[in-house]
RNA sequence: CGGGGUGUGGCGCAGUCCGGUAGCGCGCCUGCUUUGGGAGCAGGAGGUCCCGGGUUCGAAUCCCGGCGCCCCGACCA
């Protein structure tokens, strides 16, 4: 017996067979489906948990390499803590304590033994490095100490989402030690100047910045600033963020140096950190309904060439030409990958790069080879092209640099496409259920207001926009209580 | 932890109402023919039907009890 759902099934083309669900039917359906299409990253034995395969992991590679970069060029140095944290040390500070106690998991038991003190997995490292810290500074001398770590970290979510929330994630945490709160503030800025660059000219992502309120403060800092982003559904999302830690782990730790003039002061903190959730921004920032759409700074791969041939004559001369193309470029610096799979219709590995989010596609088939000539293919659309073998190296190059600045520029088009400004309550509400985005608005700064809003409209302030993208007017009072307003604010349903 | 859904080859699903020993699409393997946008034909591999009990001559299917996962709510990079 055939019934009708089944008959149907068997009628499906092949497209349709293999399209991912597209953005528009169920966002969240398609992330999924990309995340394991383009073999990003899969699920692991353990609940929470994320295995990042091969063409994930190279990207976060990507996103490493230029951070650590930039990084250094501020004047970080890289070092390691340890992954185990006394659980006393996490108590030390109340606020932290409080916020991570929840999500933290705790080895009570080693060596066959129950541990005398359980050992907490780093939920974040302040409390281990601040306690370092504390033995290895004496003096205004050894200040400023600025130091970064590659790491991972475990918090215990109840909702994980792969590369956005998984319960052990990677990512890189900053700690610097000040002599004084100015000089920690301008770290904090700095390096949320730094993130904000990398997320634009890296990732091609826009980003807003700004201070977030007390009730999204980290657990144990003065001020939080964060880079907010906008997905393609119109939610935001936390990219990264930077703390102003002023003297809360220092007096919890200890932490003390003599000043110049001969008296005893506790450090100025900061922290800073962003995760492999970068990753699932970018899917979320660039990708279509035909896969993951890489930008050329961050593509494992820049360049595939797919070569095209029907007998074993043309395999041979096709072959050889992809090979000096694919040398040629890569002596010029481009990240290139011939697909010389055999067997393998040019076709089908059209669509798997394309799926991978491989920004560009050359082409090679005996007609070029005659030619002397490349058929180019762009990932963000547009026609093939026809490019001469002559000066292709440096065409690649100037054409991947649109291509980034496109992107970027799409990306902050379809942004400010879903951002009002100068809200009332009622187009406040209107624009959340119309598809919602990002809501500038008055704010009057209670926090009891600000929970209401969350409480009713399920939105939060992501932040307290920095000069630079604040609007040219704000209203006078907020936009939902009517109380003078004393900063503006940005609305927008979170991730 | 409350509400809803779901568990069947690697992936997506049908079969469950009405019990008879498992099927479809994609993927995988071998061979031949193919190769400028997801190849065709032929042959083949692969399943504790989430787990444990029970009913029955017989259970993917019915009953009882667990567990996992997904979605929606309270927390979060």
């Amino acid at each position: 017996m055939v019934n009708p759902e089944q008959r149907s099934q068997g009628r499906k083309t092949v497209a349709e067979a293999k399209a991912l669900t597209p953005r528009a039917a169920d966002f969240s359906a398609w992330y999924n489906e990309l995340v394991a299409r383009a073999e990003l990253a899969d699920y692991s034995p353990v609940r929470g948990c994320m295995v990042i395969r091969p063409n994930g992991y190279a990207i976060w590679e990507q996103m490493q390499r230029a951070l650590d970069q930039m990084f250094k060029d501020t004047g970080h140095q890289n070092a390691y803590f340890p992954l185990f944290i006394p659980q006393s040390f996490l108590a030390r500070e109340a606020e932290h304590v409080e916020g991570f106690s929840p999500e933290t998991a705790v080895v009570t038991h080693a060596g066959g033994k129950e541990l005398e003190e359980p050992l907490v997995i780093r939920p974040t490292s302040e409390t281990i490095i601040y306690s370092m810290y504390a033995k290895w500074i004496q003096s205004y001398r050894d200040l400023p100490v600025l130091i970064n770590q590659w790491a991972n970290v475990v918090r215990w979510e109840l909702r994980t989402r792969l590369f956005l929330r998984t319960t052990e994630f990677l990512w890189q945490e900053g700690h610097t030690a000040h002599a004084t709160e100015a000089e920690a503030e301008e770290e904090t800025v700095r390096m949320l100047r730094v993130y904000r660059t990398f997320m634009e000219e890296w990732m091609a992502m826009p980003v807003l910045t700004g201070r977030k309120t007390d009730s999204e403060r980290f657990a144990g800092a003065l001020r939080t600033y964060s880079c907010e982003a906008l997905m393609q559904d119109n939610r935001a999302l936390q990219a990264g963020t930077s703390h102003n830690l002023g003297q809360n782990f220092a007096r919890a730790f200890e932490v003390t140096f003599q000043t110049a003039a001969g008296g005893l002061d506790h450090v100025w903190n900061t922290s800073w950190g962003v995760s492999t959730r970068l990753v699932g921004a970018l899917i979320m920032t660039h990708g279509d309904d035909a896969g993951l759409i890489c930008p050329p700074r961050l593509a494992q791969y820049q360049v595939v060439i797919v070569p095209i041939y029907r007998n074993d004559d043309e395999r041979g001369t096709v072959l050889d030409a992809a090979q000096r193309v694919r040398g040629e470029l890569s002596g010029a610096g481009v990240r290139v990958h011939l697909d010389a799979r055999d067997g393998m219709k040019p076709g089908a590995k059209y669509y798997e790069w394309e799926g991978r989010g491989a920004p560009l596609r050359l082409e090679i088939g005996p007609r070029d080879v005659a030619g002397g000539t490349v058929m180019l293919a762009r990932r963000t659309g547009g026609k093939k092209e026809s490019l001469p073998l002559a000066g292709l190296a440096s065409r690649i190059h100037e054409i991947m640099e649109v291509m980034q600045r496109d992107l970027l520029e799409t990306a902050r088009a379809r942004r400010e496409a879903a951002s009002i400004r100068g809200a009332t309550r009622e187009q406040f509400v209107a624009h959340l259920e119309a598809g919602g985005g990002f809501v500038y608005a008055g704010f009057c700064g209670s926090a009891a207001c600000e929970a209401e809003i969350k409480e009713q409209t399920k939105a939060t302030i992501r932040v307290l926009p920095d000069q630079e993208f604040r609007s040219p007017s704000v209203p006078a009072t907020c936009m939902w209580c009517g109380k003078p307003t004393v900063a503006e604010a940005v609305w927008a349903r979170a991730y």
